[in-house]
DNA sequence: TTTTGTGAAGCGCTTCACAGCT
DNA sequence: AGCTGTGAAGCGCTTCACAAAA
């Protein structure tokens, strides 16, 4: 049934979908079954088909023939579905040793994200590093933000500058934060949060790790 | 009934224990209910009892009173139920802008990390960056890794470099790898492990962020 | 009245099984 | 034989509703 996909489903396709993406600049140009998709991504083959007959549009037939399913046709649906298929700025705040590891960062994949600004308090920093990006003064986030409309923000500052900053990012429109900083951030629900944190990270590896 | 937790019960859990860690320590030393529970970390009060249920030893009563859960026993519980009441080593592999952020990294609640050690190829940085844990040549990582008996890595190095080093670590014994480089390790079955890419964590934000 | 604790109902996802096709 | 696609069964988690206690 097009237009329902659970938490689950959503996660498995954007797994298949960056495997996909591998398997087609691998070389073999080929289809992808759901058996060898199972093979790589680890789910059952009946419930990735499941996920896949999801994105079909209505009355637009098959998405795969008994070959299999084609990456290049495949990938595109899946970021359709997933709201993917938009380009989306984002920006780094705070640039330390986390900050500035990011500022250069251009990912691999065509890239549906772009970065668009780098900020941080102490002027000197803003000066000295070198980025593919513009960097600005602190003072200067709710000007840049909206005037790129920047939409996605990655907050490296120190945990006690973090809730500040998430503030001023959202009153300027930012709309989804990558929390870097240890804290836990109080934002309007309108207002994606996603924390990644060392310590959540190494417990949630360890309950995995079972004993 | 005690053994049985699901995927998400134990992702409930540990968003729990953590808020239950900062209410425990600012203060305020009394009960919390699940229906303060539910407004802090978001999920449903019965699913809260729920879970908390599922901790509960044979034949040991209640674990909450009518006044509500007492922190400085339910955190306990919790970290029992998800394996986090043993201390593990862990070392970061790879000393670059973002090896080097972590590598003074000491979790600011009660360590159940001790971060052991830390190795990079070009043994310059090595010598000349400060931390908190002894830096070794990569050349020792295996005799390191064992002799310490290090069973997480941070894995901080180069997308070329990585499978390579990935390799290493479980042969020297590691058990689990926080992977921080753009692709996929293939490794024993045995050995967990936990991608943190940014590209990854920023098309999760993306497809909760919707339209 | 608030709370916890818990059997039972409800519901959503996964899995099965089979039809249709190459 | 393989493959996809899909209704239906199965099952596990969440939610409900209520008993018991403070």
């Amino acid at each position: 049934m097009p237009g329902t996909l659970s938490e689950s489903a959503r996660e498995r396709l954007l797994q298949l979908m960056r495997m996909l993406e591998k398997f087609a600049l691998s070389g073999e140009g080929g289809a992808v079954t759901s058996t060898q998709a199972e093979q790589l991504i680890g789910w059952p083959r009946d419930t990735i088909r499941k996920d896949i007959s999801c994105l079909g549009g209505p009355g637009e037939g098959a998405i795969g023939s008994s070959a299999g399913y084609d990456p290049e046709l495949l990938v595109p649906l899946i970021k359709r579905a997933l709201g993917l298929d938009r380009r989306r700025k984002f920006c780094v705040v705070g640039l330390g040793r986390l900050g500035s590891a990011y500022i250069n960062f251009a990912p691999p994949e065509l890239a549906e994200f772009e970065l668009a600004a780098g900020f941080d308090s102490n002027v000197n920093r803003v000066e000295i590093l070198k980025a593919t990006a513009p960097l600005y003064p602190a003072y200067k986030m709710a000007e840049v933000i909206s005037r790129f409309g920047i939409e996605i923000a990655l907050l490296c500052v120190p945990a006690e500058a973090a809730q500040a900053a998430a503030e001023k990012c959202a009153a300027a429109g930012v709309r989804g934060i990558l929390n870097f900083a240890p804290v836990a951030l109080w934002l309007p629900g309108e207002i994606e949060v996603r924390n990644v944190y060392l310590t959540d990270e190494l417990r949630a590896l360890a309950v995995k790790m079972k004993n």
